[in-house]
DNA sequence: AACAATCTTGACCACTTGGTCAAGAAATTT
DNA sequence: AAATTTCTTGACCAAGTGGTCAAGATTGTT
């Protein structure tokens, strides 16, 4: 029976139904905080009785410790780009492009992360300060590289990153802020590539670093 | 007895356990979020026995209500500078440093509000949709009015306030973030005054405004 | 001094919550 | 098909929560 109706082949049902309430949590977490969230609530997110998720996740602290480590892995990936970029203005636009990208498609993680750090990170302190620390460390060298090459004007490395953080994460957290300002609809495609936009430009223009393409720009100059 | 003892003559015993009370509210709302938060421990914090607050606030949303009132009223005030401004200039740098004080000396009220706007602000929606839209509008008219002096380069008004927003916020709302990054030290006075100028410098030059004092300027130029 | 208004507080209660458990259903292995 | 492992689930519990209440203390007023 090779091709037979063997279905189920990719992952056990551990994987699928872990992956199932991850999810669920996430966002439940995100909307309701840590405390606030129950797990029934969870539960009936993840169309499950609640004494499965237990099955699964013995408890609250692990299943939430488990949503924030999706959402750290992500982010990891997503600063890939700023190793691999030539300068500043490659590194700088692809990095904030990257992460405005996962505050459309997936803020509920942001929100969670945000969530926990104002809280001062009572469960995930650890994260902080061996994760987090060495992958801030090794894009500030990066940083400091491109200043010492006169590729950009001189600026503290962890204020830029803060920058650059807080602007687009921002459209992560505060999305219900915005949408209310927006006449209580979700920014379009337009208003989308219009504030990644700006935002690039301004940073680029304001570290000094080369022109962007502010017009598409037709030939060399 | 004009001038006798009549102490208390400032406010009634309500007022001062109010304020007593509303701070200590403030701290552990900022620390715990809302769901998390007990009133026994606000109890704990304002030195008082818990049916104590209920004399005063009725029930746990209302003294959370009192809490982001307050919150705004400041964020309101702060803003002020803005409006009396000549230009971009003058106007935006007073401005950040008006938000980034109030983010160094009052973080607990832009976590709360940080915590409540992520989840979809449940309870203080009214806020947005009244107050909050009212204020974005005006200064929003006032920016477009830079933009169509010439004084600065065009940008979506609103992306402008986020981008400020964010940027100042972040130092109250992931100060434990921060705080870690930085060897587990609060930022000292003269990291404060070299993110402020950082930020400034950035915002300024990135809009294409006229220059900052970038060097103390000795004489004219 | 008597009265009224405001404030204080320990004891209490109805309700929700995270977590347990044991009995059984499915799936897998032998 | 028997045995074994994995998964499912309703019922249950101890602990903690927001909020109540009534009796008393304090303060202000006449």
């Amino acid at each position: 029976m090779i091709l037979s109706t063997q279905r189920n082949q990719s992952g056990s049902k551990r994987k699928e139904n872990e992956a199932l309430i991850i999810t669920a949590a996430e966002k439940i977490f995100a909307d309701m905080g840590y405390a606030g969230a129950t797990m029934q609530q969870i539960a009936d997110a993840a169309g499950l009785p609640k004494a499965n998720l237990h099955y699964y996740f013995p408890t609250k602290e692990i299943l939430y410790r488990n949503v924030i480590d999706k959402i750290f892995n992500l982010w990891l990936e997503a600063a890939d780009i700023f190793d691999a970029a030539e300068g500043p203005k490659d590194g700088l636009s692809s990095y904030i492009d990257a992460k405005l990208e996962s505050s459309r498609h997936c803020p509920n993680g942001s929100k969670v992360w945000a969530n926990e750090v104002i809280q001062g990170a009572p469960i995930i302190q650890d994260y902080l300060e061996s994760k987090l620390t060495a992958w801030t460390h090794s894009k500030a060298e990066i940083i400091e590289m491109w200043i010492a090459k006169g590729l950009m004007d001189p600026i503290n490395p962890r204020t830029l990153l803060y920058f650059i953080w807080s602007a687009t994460q921002h459209y992560a957290d505060f999305q219900h802020q915005i949408r209310t300002l927006n006449n209580n609809s979700d920014l379009t495609e337009a208003q989308w590539s219009e504030v990644k936009e700006d935002i690039i430009k301004l940073v680029l223009k304001g570290l000094g670093v080369k022109h962007v393409s502010e017009c598409p720009t037709i030939s060399d100059e």
